[in-house]
DNA sequence: CCACATCTTGAACGATCGTTCCAGTACATT
DNA sequence: AATGTACTGGAACGATCGTTCAAGATGTGG
């Protein structure tokens, strides 16, 4: 019927990922975008409608392909205790890099429904596989009893932000990995 | 000479915090300032020289406040580790509205000079002033003694932004008190 | 081979951005 | 009172913003 598209959809957006990682929603300009992704400014609109549009296609991508990892970290050991500790230091090996879900949340907050709806989808999935390796983890006898499962997937995750965050604003390896050291002593 | 300044600096540079602490940087613009500063746009400009020094004596203001009110709270108490839970449960009191240092980290990171040297000069009193707290609670028996100290300070100024980020992004008191437990059971 | 749908590219849109120029006004000093 | 400085508010600047229009190129289905 009709000529295909040239470009690749996933690619593009990946490049789009880059981009607001690195200047965030309002740092970002639309010619920004259009240069990293490698084509042209109609298509950008035709496929994405307009720039929030991209950094919605951005921000769901980004938080799968972060859920995703977090989880294969998370089972990647026999003591769960020990996947945890290996999601936290893939965390701190990538610090450097900025983090979307943390500068979509600063930049936003609940302000946008679609993007609270989408942050809410994958934050989810990530409670889900947390909780997994956590009762796994008390089932070894590394988590002391009686801590509170929710309460306990909602810190370790919020310690990821916290380091993200650090990392930010200066902070070097060392010592992000003593932020991980002590949110851990938490848990025994 | 001349004639006086009819408009309070410090009152408006108080409003200009609020509006940076609501849009950010980039999301606030210069007309923004001009309403809620209650001055004209040549006083503004006249006075700090362009947006980016209204940014500055906001950020400075902010953070010299926020510092200074910690410091209180940590010395506010007989036992020291009281006065940690003092600046935590203030923190979660007040964190449904936007913290300008968090913002300021996440949308700048390191890249301009002048507020990173802000962020460490408001840094290190903090640093000096929670440290202090936990030599005299570790003293009072309340925190164990193989910690590292350094860390330790880190680690709970790191926490005050997790929990500042976690209610940005919609967690609740309740949650957020949850994260001020498992932090301080690190201490132990 | 023809016709059409969608591509690509580049110019152009109005709106808003941060910033500055311009008068006119009010206060402190000589 | 006269003088001069720095205030005030508003109009206007060029630049850039996100977005759209217009035209030519390209590949597919009838």
């Amino acid at each position: 019927m009709a000529r295909p598209r040239e470009f690749d959809i996933d690619t593009a957006v990946q490049a789009a990922v880059e981009v607001f990682r690195a200047h965030g929603f309002e740092g970002a300009s639309a010619q920004m975008l259009v240069d990293a992704m490698g084509i042209g400014r109609q298509s950008l609109y035709d496929t994405f409608g307009d720039k929030w549009g991209v950094y919605l296609a951005a921000v769901k991508r980004y938080s799968q392909d972060e859920v995703r990892t977090h989880a294969e970290l998370l089972t990647s050991r026999d003591r769960a205790i020990e996947g945890i500790r290996a999601m936290f230091d893939r965390v701190v090996a990538e610090a450097d890099r900025a983090c979307l879900g943390v500068s979509s949340t600063v930049e936003f907050g609940c302000g946008r429904p679609d993007l609270v709806k989408l942050r809410e989808e994958s934050g989810a999935t990530l409670v889900r596989a947390v909780k997994a390796a956590l009762a796994l983890a008390r089932e070894q006898g590394d988590i002391a009893a009686d801590l509170d499962m929710d309460s306990l997937a909602a810190f370790l995750i919020a310690t990821i932000a916290s380091i993200r965050l650090a990392a930010r604003g200066g902070a070097g390896p060392a010592q992000l990995s003593a932020l991980v050291d002590l949110a851990m002593r938490a848990l025994r």
